[in-house]
DNA sequence: TTAAATGTTTAAAT
DNA sequence: CATTTAAACATTTA
């Protein structure tokens, strides 16, 4: 699940925690989850935390990175002591014991603190690879790192993300449902079934429309969305509040700020009159207000 | 029992 | 060729 904001908020959370500390031993549970030989990160110190899309990267000295993809279940859990650094899909287990039965790989810092990578469906993957990285942006990253990545589009929350930029690139589909385009990686990077409806909620443009019939002003209403849609999660702390709580201080995820995403039933958030339909685009649930969605 | 689940890739069908 | 849709991955829960 984690979409942009859920990994942007376990970034966060990250780099506050793990930044200059070694990591000492890398624990595969489930093999197919990890790529590449663990015994290389051992003893390597955390240089830096990143967020492309919605995959993380944490930096080793030694131009090495650990690259994640939670797909759609992936969760990751820093515990130190009483402390949690909690992000990912939201799950009552995750408040609990660690390991947990679908906990996939454990690294182990020199201080003692644990990153559990947890995964029911074993979708997720982490792959050790080189960094071969400069801090001029994503053009001069690594061979290896660009091609793990592939082809992203424009990162919605970075300041070139303009609406222009936004309807050219929704544009290169321009016979799709416009909801169906907004999940395509290659056009816009990070936004994925949640916010995708969310963003076009905010927009009250209907998700079934084709994207050639949007006009400029709306467009510009969905690139607002957009923004907001993600902007209000990470505040939020993403659907799960990857804070720094203790065991019995965590509580209050699951979405409760969404407006549609999983509202099937209920009456439009606007007052507008309407009630929450779902129907199936591209084989994924879409929720939507009938009523202010035109 | 069947369906669906915050993702992505690839094969098959239009 | 350009698009769309379905299937696959693996597991749990409603």
């Amino acid at each position: 699940m984690p979409e942009l904001p859920e990994v942007e908020v376990i970034r966060v959370g990250l780099q506050k925690k793990i930044v200059g500390k070694t990591l000492k031993k890398i624990e595969i549970l489930n093999p197919k989850t990890f790529q590449g030989n663990p015994k290389e990160a051992e003893n390597k110190k955390v240089v830096d935390v990143w967020r492309r899309a919605k995959m993380l990267g944490i930096d080793l000295a030694g131009n090495l990175t650990l690259l994640f993809h939670l797909k759609l279940t992936g969760q990751l859990i820093l515990v130190k002591g009483e402390e949690r650094v909690i992000g990912g899909h939201p799950t009552e287990d995750m408040k609990g014991q660690m390991p947990s039965n679908s906990t996939r790989v454990i690294f182990e810092f020199s201080d003692g603190a644990k990153l559990y990578f947890n995964d029911q469906r074993k979708f997720g993957w982490i792959k050790l690879v080189k960094s071969q990285m400069s801090r001029n942006g994503w053009g001069e990253r690594g061979q290896e790192i660009e091609k793990v990545l592939g082809e992203l589009g424009p990162e919605p929350l970075e300041k070139s993300f303009t609406w222009e930029v936004l309807k050219e690139n929704l544009l290169k589909r321009k016979n799709m449902p416009v909801k169906v385009a907004l999940m395509n990686q290659s056009l816009i990077a990070g936004i994925g079934n949640i916010y995708a409806s969310e963003s076009l909620f905010l927009a009250k443009i209907d998700p079934r429309r084709k994207v050639f019939s949007l006009s400029d002003a709306e467009f510009k209403k969905l690139h607002q969305g957009i923004r907001e849609s993600l902007e209000t999660a990470i505040k939020a702390g993403g659907s799960t509040r990857a804070h720094f709580v203790n065991v019995e201080g965590e509580r209050g995820y699951y979405l409760d700020f969404a407006n549609v995403y999983g509202k099937e039933g209920q009456l439009c958030r606007r007052r507008c009159g309407g009630k929450i339909e779902k129907i199936i685009q591209a084989g994924r649930g879409t929720y939507f207000c009938p009523n202010c969605q035109k």
